[in-house]
DNA sequence: CTTTGCACCTGTTGGC
DNA sequence: TGCCAACAGGTGCAAA
């Protein structure tokens, strides 16, 4: 499910149980997700105490004593508190034990998760060595787009998602930032000018911290109760409204294919 | 270095 | 009701 505004909502959801506890085990019961899960991590993890909950990207980093807890929820990836009879289901695959009690479940169907440890800083992991800056970061504004857009020939939503430029902006969030920015999928990312580099670097932003804020009132408890992220209960304004009215303007909303993955737009609002 | 397409896997949806 | 194809929130990787 997750884009980052159901990371970031997953990571603040567990981060007050998880610090400061001690690790008990960690049972896994199917190892086979996007990378095998280390067989010996049981052995590595229990004992350690956690220090913190962080994120890089689209990664939760579960911070310990002697390295980091790297999960990625992929497509279809969720956590959640459960209590010791909870009915396991199908996709339960990992379940992580503390000793003040709490057990923090991970479901994914799909498995194109991770769940990895790195010894050190976690930062020195190949997976996180190259990706570009946090788009709600200082590190990340228009100018920077601008000077990573120069060379590139290619569409601009792909550019924007691709993680060596900016990370944490998915499919979704691509597709409502271009809408609010005015600017179409197709362009290409080195036709843009700084100022339209400046206005979809805003929307990325701005786009994300609402998700996030939306996320934090509506899905406070959806890492301990439902599992549920919120877009079933989110509207947007062009993702998934393909043949419906512009919200702005009344056009028909388009859908068209780029990258093998969906994107929708408003010809009238968003010329090529 | 940029760009493209594939791969991983299961569940849901829509057409016939 | 069943069957099959297409599609779904991600992203690393090989190949061009």
């Amino acid at each position: 499910m997750p884009e980052l505004p159901e990371v970031e909502t997953t990571r603040r959801g567990i981060q007050n149980q998880l610090t400061g506890a001690r690790i008990s085990a960690i049972v896994v019961r199917n190892p086979a997700l996007r990378w095998p899960v280390a067989p010996d991590l049981d052995a590595i993890l229990r004992g350690q105490r956690i220090l913190d909950v962080g994120r890089r990207a689209k990664y939760l980093l579960i911070e310990c004593e002697q390295g980091t807890l790297i999960i990625h929820l992929g497509m279809s990836g969720s956590l959640r508190f459960v209590t010791a009879d909870t009915p396991i289901e199908k996709h339960d695959h990992i379940d992580l034990l503390l000793d003040n009690g709490h057990i923090l479940r991970y479901r994914d169907p799909r498995r194109f998760g991770a769940v990895l440890w790195q010894y050190g800083p976690v930062l020195l992991h190949p997976l996180l060595t190259k990706l570009g800056p946090e788009p709600l970061s200082d590190a990340f504004d228009g100018s920077v787009l601008f000077d990573a857009t120069r060379k590139r020939g290619s569409a601009i939503k792909l550019t924007i998602m691709d993680n060596h430029v900016v990370v944490g902006v998915g499919n979704i969030y691509a597709n409502e930032a271009l809408f609010h920015a005015g600017i179409a999928p197709t362009r290409s990312a080195r036709s843009l000018t700084a100022e339209e580099c400046g206005r979809l670097a805003a929307e990325i932003r701005t786009v994300l911290t609402r998700a996030i804020a939306a996320g934090g009132s509506t899905l406070r408890d959806f890492v301990d109760a439902i599992g549920k992220p919120g877009y079933f209960q989110q509207s947007y304004f062009v993702y998934g409204r393909s043949e419906q009215a512009c919200l702005r303007c009344g056009s028909v909303i388009r859908q068209i294919r780029q990258g093998q993955r969906s994107s929708f737009f408003c010809p009238h609002c968003q010329p090529c």
